[in-house]
RNA sequence: GGCCCGAUGGCGGAGUGGUUACGCAGAGGACUGCAAAUCCUUGCACGCCGGUUCGAUUCCGGCUCGGGCCUCCA
């Protein structure tokens, strides 16, 4: 079997990838908290363990990898979101929900095979709580329930620092309700007003990081084979899981693998992100034409532990190199299956090396080797159409257009489409005739006005074709 | 302050102890009525200073610069 290697942030190094059982390989990726539009540093995770997943379903068979991505939907910004429009939390939640799914299904992003809820997991939390409180590891002050660091003497392993680098780099306040500094939430209050369930701590509402713990629980079990999420969720939000979860199951540790990526900067190299306010979101990518297919090349042009800089021009770079790729994977007379040519599976299975494996994808189109392209693009979750819909239609609907409509983003698949299938075959034929009777100046003519509109002619041996460009 | 990354050709971006990444852009040529597309050819690349080595962009140390985390954050 084709053995994957994945770089392991707690052994922090590359590790030969052995799941505890083949034919049921587990992954759990932190989701988004849905109370606003994802960006494109939300749809990097997206993308990159979508990869995995498709890369692992190949490898152990399509029905061996159970994959779960949650959905954080209880949760302080939520609810401010909630108030300040005056609905309910779940009006926010399901909104948002809806548009994380179209945006990162218009990336060829599948949906998990669970997408969990937290405000669907709330007993299963209490239970894990109270476990923790019943074995010392937590306590309750002030109508909170708090995670007593210093029970678990492997804290800290993930993010590699001690107890005094963490409350001597402390940047906030440390509640007076806390036993130690470096305790944290797993229960809190909420008053009558806010979002809340019953429990032996009175009504109240979890803490973050036991949303995901209780998830994985649930669904995968005790201890899973791959746990993935940003960078930035080492600390405090994994090393967090393991101790709860270590600590609520006798020591069985959560995660065989860790798996993070890195970031996403805008010019300059600041991080993106929302307190920073320099954020691009997808759904203003897709509303200005980018297509979907498109910006999940940029993002997999990196390496998916490299920070990567977006910019415009990684766009357009992207955009050409797809084209290139289609233009080779244009259909021919025979066909036949092949597997994936062991350039690209080698490049993907060595720790998701994608700019190699791109390479690998350009080197099959420069040769011609087009079954073994298609077949190697499909893996990494390209060519979701043919080539003729590629160089033929405008900017691609998402699947969910009408949610662009609702949020006034005023796009449309057919927006930039002036002339019709019928139109430019017409005018082609007219140039056609122009070109035989050697009238080239009214040939030239009808091109420049095909151009105008984004329409390239190619004259073939076949006749003239043609694309958008 | 503590912890952790990164530095590759015009740009993006892999990789390697001594040999081609790849993409985009550029130059020359072929093809074309001219283009487009395609094909061929082409381009002192590995931050600075030391060390290890027969040999370092690749290993080690220091430095400079850039970035991330330190309980909002993918």
């Amino acid at each position: 079997m084709t053995q994957i290697r994945l770089h392991d942030t707690l052994a922090r190094e590359k590790r030969a990838f052995a799941p505890a059982d083949p034919k049921r390989v587990t992954m759990y990726v932190c989701g988004p908290t849905v109370y606003s539009r994802a960006h494109i540093g939300n749809a990097r995770p997206a993308v990159v363990f979508d990869l995995l997943a498709r890369l692992l379903r190949h490898v152990y068979g399509e029905g061996s990898l159970v994959y779960a991505r949650n959905v954080t939907d209880v949760d302080d910004k939520i609810i401010e979101a909630a108030r300040a429009g005056g609905v309910d939390p779940s009006v926010v939640t399901r909104r948002f929900e809806d548009f994380y799914l179209a945006d990162m299904g218009a990336l060829g992003v599948r949906p998990p095979d669970i997408a969990p809820k937290a405000t669907e997991t709330v007993d299963e939390m209490v239970a894990m709580i109270a476990r923790l409180v019943e074995t010392g590891h937590a306590y309750e002050a002030d109508g909170h329930v708090l995670f007593n660091v210093p029970s678990d003497p492997d804290y800290g392993a993930l993010g590699r620092r001690d107890r005094e680098a963490m409350i001597a780099g402390a940047r906030v306040e440390v509640a007076s309700y806390k036993k130690d500094p470096a305790d944290f939430v797993l229960w809190k209050p909420s008053p009558v007003d806010v979002i809340g369930w019953d429990s032996p701590w009175g009504r109240g509402r979890p803490g973050w990081h036991i949303e995901c713990s209780a998830m994985i629980e649930r669904h995968l079990g005790e201890t899973i084979d791959i746990h993935g999420g940003g960078l930035d969720l080492i600390f405090p939000h994994h090393e967090n899981e393991i101790a709860q979860s270590r600590c609520a199951h006798q020591g069985a540790p959560l995660a065989r693998y860790w798996v993070h990526n890195g970031f996403l900067s805008m010019a300059g190299g600041e991080k993106m992100s929302k307190s920073l306010g320099n954020i691009v979101t997808v759904g203003e990518l897709l509303s200005h034409g980018h297509r979907g297919e498109v910006i999940r090349m940029a993002l997999l042009s990196a390496h998916y532990r490299q920070p990567l800089e977006w910019s415009e021009k990684l766009l357009i770079e992207s955009k050409r190199r797809l084209d290139r790729l289609y233009r080779a994977g244009r259909p021919t007379s025979t066909w036949r299956y092949v597997d994936v040519p062991s350039e690209v599976l080698d490049s993907l299975t060595d720790d998701l090396n994608t700019p190699a494996a791109l390479g690998a994808l350009s080197k099959l189109a420069r040769e011609g080797r087009r079954d073994e392209l298609l077949v190697s693009g499909h893996l990494m979750g390209f060519f979701r159409r043919s080539s003729a819909d590629w160089e033929k239609q405008g900017s691609y609907p998402t699947g969910r257009g009408t949610i662009h409509q609702e949020l006034g983003d005023h796009w449309s698949p057919n927006d930039d489409v002036r002339f019709g299938l019928q139109e430019i075959e017409a005018m082609i034929a007219c140039r056609t005739k122009a070109k035989k009777a050697r009238d080239f100046a009214e040939a030239d003519r009808i091109r420049a006005e095909l151009a105008a509109e984004g329409i390239v002619l190619e004259d073939g041996p076949q006749g003239t074709t043609w694309r958008r460009a």
